[in-house]
DNA sequence: TCAATTCCCATGATATCCCATAATATCCCA
DNA sequence: TGGGATATTATGGGATATCATGGGAATTGA
């Protein structure tokens, strides 16, 4: 399995180009894959991804009710996804709409969290993960029960 | 079964090199596994481990619902996380990210336990292991419930 | 025609490959 | 059982390839 994992920082130059991570690139390439980019619906950040995940949205809003509000949130992902052509260097152009909604202007934040991966405004994300590392700390870690779906964390901070 | 025990400290060289200990590379060679390092959510140490535990991750993310603090939680384990790529001698890279986060510079310290193995400044993992026995010592052993695999040591003293 | 892309090449930094070496551990055979 | 021979391990250094990045020129599009 490979995974888009680790964080890397790049610069976006002048002409708006952005370099995709060389681990990024090869997963794709392995994988013969398009990468596709659009926007978060929960966080001020950019999610990319192969055909296969924006083919598990399409085919989660085929099977669900098509009034639900639900579906209008996919369908609010889809309608900003777009399909990024890379040059012959690897690198991708963000276009106005994709840099104002994640607030980058030179430089940006690849986060691999899996089968996706995240582009943030750096000092943003760096404060993100302060955030989550300081709740880990004191909350404890979530329990990693594996196979087992148990959003109901009855936790207590028991010894 | 094959786990990682034992400690091995290792000088890191000028490069950023770090020679990972034969033992726990013939256990990854056994396994034909790769190996994944990150950065602790607890502790000032890298973890490392197969991709069966990092596989478990990302599988736990997809069963629980996005927007939960435990999902940011463990997202911000796989953006840290990083297979790594030993070289003909059986050398790793730590990039800045890890070195800092660990606060290493010029040794690191290996210490298997199990199913996994952190990496630590050597002598704050001396410290901690004087800790950890003078704690043994005065509160008496922890009751060894078996069958459970924990890496969270739920409490530990301010630091 | 002008502006915005896309293509192509240049470059410095950095990681990777390959070789060498010293110290230690393991083997082998008397 | 002992002790020399051989393999393994950790470590270092030079050469080479890869990567991120920048800029000029060609191309597109309106």
């Amino acid at each position: 399995m490979d995974l888009f994992l680790s964080t890397f920082e790049h610069r976006i130059d002048k002409k708006g180009r952005l370099s995709v991570p060389a681990p990024f690139r090869s997963v794709l390439e392995r994988r013969r894959d398009p990468l596709y980019l659009f926007k978060s619906l929960t966080e001020p950040c950019l999610e990319g991804c192969g055909p296969e995940r924006i083919g598990q949205i399409v085919d989660a809003i085929d099977s669900m009710d098509s009034l639900s509000a639900e579906v209008a949130t996919l369908q609010t992902m889809l309608s900003s996804a777009q399909e990024m052509k890379l040059d012959s260097e690897g690198r991708i152009m963000l276009n106005a709409d994709f840099m104002a909604f994640a607030e980058l202007n030179d430089a940006a934040l690849y986060a691999g969290i899996g089968r996706s991966f995240q582009i943030w405004l750096p000092d943003r994300y760096r404060g993100r993960e302060a955030e989550a590392r300081a709740r880990a700390k004191t909350d404890g870690l979530p329990s990693l029960r594996l196979g087992r779906t148990s959003p109901t964390s009855s936790d207590n901070g028991g010894s």
